[in-house]
DNA sequence: ATATTAGTTTGATAGTTATGGAACCATCGA
DNA sequence: TCGATGGTTCCATAACTATCAAACTAATAT
């Protein structure tokens, strides 16, 4: 339990990465994708790997790393179609952390 | 926004930290401390710094360095009794990020 | 006053993370 | 097949973080 929010919130523990995943998560009116399924649908082509590189003015290698701490936080998801690799959030993990914060505050 | 977000996300990214934060919760039943008032009531009196250096076996120098970024991140606040200082959680960065991740899923 | 207990600050060190250049792999179009 | 474009991996380096010992401050008790 505490190793996956760990997991979480060190991936939005820096500003980059903060950034980087509201970006997704705007672009994608945050339609999530169904990890099981293979396809994902139409309105989720619109926030890929570059894009996020020219927003933030980063280094495609850095951009690189910071996507794979947010997926490997299971808070994106990351599908090519071509030469592009299309970026959705995942809504697993931000109900867990909802759940966490609302947990404390009933308790 | 961002900045309290992520100064909130680094205090809970560390395990031991989290591990802390989650104890004080726990011990004084997350019944928070009004920060305008001079007084805590008498059941947070229930969560002082030597407990947690004990309970998590770090030194002192340790622990204190780890409260600093809870208490800077303002999920707790620690209030001097006579020799022993207080720990109780706050809930407003709490509020803020349940709101945070609803506002995200609900988008 | 002095000793004791509770906690902080400082400074040093080891480990981790962010960043980007260079070399690489993947896909597509000609 | 070859060149161009989109991304990743590898490597090095700079910046940051976690940890603790030692020296300190704060409060109490004797």
């Amino acid at each position: 339990m505490n190793d996956r929010l760990i997991k979480t919130f060190s991936a939005l523990s820096n500003n980059q990465r903060l950034a980087i995943f509201q970006k997704i998560c705007e672009k994608t009116h945050c339609c999530f994708y169904d990890s099981t399924s293979t396809e994902i649908s139409d309105d989720l082509y619109s926030c890929n790997v570059g894009e996020i590189s020219s927003t933030f003015e980063l280094a495609p290698a850095t951009v690189s790393h910071h996507l794979k701490e947010l997926k490997n936080a299971g808070l994106i998801n990351m599908q090519r179609k071509g030469k592009f690799i299309y970026l959705t959030p995942l809504q697993e993990p931000l109900e867990e952390l909802r759940l966490f914060f609302s947990g404390i505050l009933n308790q």
